[in-house]
DNA sequence: TTGTATGCGTTATCAA
DNA sequence: TTGATAACGCATACAA
């Protein structure tokens, strides 16, 4: 069994009010006291039990981490499809875990999932959550209704119309200026016909296109439409319309929303029998390093997901007041561009 | 707040001892009661209160997710550098969460990790744990002095030396079974030279490597050493191999321990000149639907990670008797051999 | 079959 | 500055 602070008081020849004082670090211990007490504690290795803690109302020292599945029905959900997404929760763990907070990881879908996430709220079993996956307008409401009972959460790329509110925060890439930066890039090299592989209707891929787009318009090429294709940020669809864009040489330079159909972009312009970069440039976004170890060299538009993570970590614990924080987008150079 | 079980006791007008019968499943209460008290249960949609569940004995419906860290000093890890890795936690969370449980993920490396985990163990804040990473023989000690206090836990691919202990479960895969697959099916294919690029010390590459070397031997190829390179899992060493495995057609098939090494492999080859799988062919292991999008259609061997995070959090949750599994490997087909 | 009483380990309130 | 005591919400031994 674990040793209590009823015998670490003993030990002290103190109450379990004081060893609790000192625990708690609060003023009025001595300092003699606080110090004796403190050595038995550490060479006792004692820590309070959490579930007391907690049932006296403490917070627990845990995070957790809300996952959106929208996969009506199956509980599998897909983000270990995602690199982007698997980075980001390997990267949560490792900064919660520097802040001595534990993640949980809790993927949500059903009605029962929230009915169960709540009460982890209600219980204290969380200090606060950090959902990623609600990127969808139509995921919001979900989040509102969380908001409103006022726990204490962060929202990665939240989808539009979040509530504004004490107890949340939004984390935000800087979508628009990464569309800004790689289309104008492109054009800086001398192209003329830089087509866009856009995402889907999430938050981030419009303003990634708005970047795209305010980049064509202040060089002067207007806004093209038959230069932008809707993708959903996965390969297959990006295959298929990097095709269309690349054929004829219709555009000579392509922007993905992401780095996954930019490879694939890449991959339509080899089989169309261009060479990458002296026929077609490619740029991707977020920066993706694990695609090096596949041979893909690709130049993106790096969103620091360690950065991110910390954000959301630190937001998490109470610790950054601005209710809106953005994570840096710059160029990263490689080898397609 | 929350409601509690002396309300929903006030409400059915029993006592809290019987509502605690009621969630815990006791025989002695009439179906009556039982009925009329679950009615209320569900109107008011009343759970117990984890934390204090756990003071009085129970455990909380958590697993813990240990991650191995051996990069001393730094605490960031490498997991997310391994699409298996990545893969594995993510079906880990799925099927806890299909059990009612939360997976909570730490990350273990100092000593400090250690005794936090133990406390986790001790609070009865976990009901289990499940550790991966811990597949080198030198943390088998660190696994061992775990067991060795009884803690609840699943190794998957451990390292050699785990003890073999009533509160602990191994999960293996059948390595040795996919590299004589792999390598039978590269000889029936009528390869004479079949080289492979294996892993490194951990006990699935020696697996791995057993039966590749087990199907050479069988097939009267003996056992050729000038074939084999140690690498370690990894794409830039394994390119390096790769290169001087198929130079001047030394080997004309190569049999990798991970998908990862097998594309380094396809890289070689295609840098040197050779069509795949017409030249040189090549099959992977693990397989790793990701690499699809990329547009790798590798041959591999197929260790399904799903059904292998769900014999892990069955294990944890006690509902599997035998103390070793195993993990199916079978072929997959693909483009490359 | 059911209710009462006690304890789990901690923090907070109050009194000393 | 400190200690005794109540409270947190539940499970359980015991009594009825």
């Amino acid at each position: 069994m674990k040793i209590t602070s009823e015998e670490i008081a003993k030990l002290a020849h103190v109450s379990r009010s004081t060893v609790s004082r000192v625990i708690n670090n609060y003023p009025n211990v001595p300092d003699e006291t606080r110090k004796k007490i403190m050595e038995i504690i550490e060479k006792y290795e004692y820590e309070p039990h959490s579930s007391a803690r907690v049932l006296t109302g403490k917070a627990n020292k845990n995070i957790v981490l809300c996952i959106s599945d929208y996969n009506e029905g199956r509980k599998r959900w897909r983000g270990s499809e995602s690199p982007f997404f698997m980075r980001l929760i390997a990267e949560l763990v490792s900064a919660a875990n520097q802040y001595g907070y534990v993640i949980s990881v809790s993927v949500v879908s059903s009605k029962s999932d929230y009915s169960k996430l709540e009460n982890m709220f209600l219980n204290k079993d969380v200090t606060a959550g950090i959902f990623i996956g609600f990127e969808f307008d139509f995921q919001m409401d979900t989040i509102n209704q969380f908001i409103d009972k006022g726990f204490s959460m962060v929202v990665i790329d939240p989808g539009e119309g979040m509530k504004e509110a004490d107890n949340v925060t939004g984390i935000y890439s800087e979508d628009e200026k990464a569309g800004y930066i790689a289309t104008s890039f492109l054009l800086a090299q001398g192209h003329k016909r830089v087509a866009h592989l856009a995402g889907d209707s999430r938050l981030s891929a419009r303003h990634r296109l708005e970047g795209y787009a305010r980049a064509m318009e202040e060089a002067g090429m207007g806004r093209d439409e038959s230069l932008i294709r809707h993708g959903n940020f996965e390969s297959e669809l990006a295959y298929k319309l990097a095709l269309e864009l690349l054929r004829d040489e219709k555009a000579t330079a392509v922007y993905a929303a992401n780095d996954t159909m930019a490879i694939s972009a890449m991959r339509a312009a080899k089989d169309l029998g261009y060479r990458i970069p002296e026929d077609i440039a490619v740029i991707g976004c977020d920066y993706t390093p694990f695609f090096e170890t596949v041979g893909y060299y690709l130049t993106s538009i790096k969103i620091s997901v360690k950065t991110m993570a910390d954000m959301a970590v630190k937001a998490a614990l109470g610790l950054e007041s601005s209710k809106t924080l953005y994570c840096q987008a710059e160029f990263k150079p490689g080898d397609t561009a």
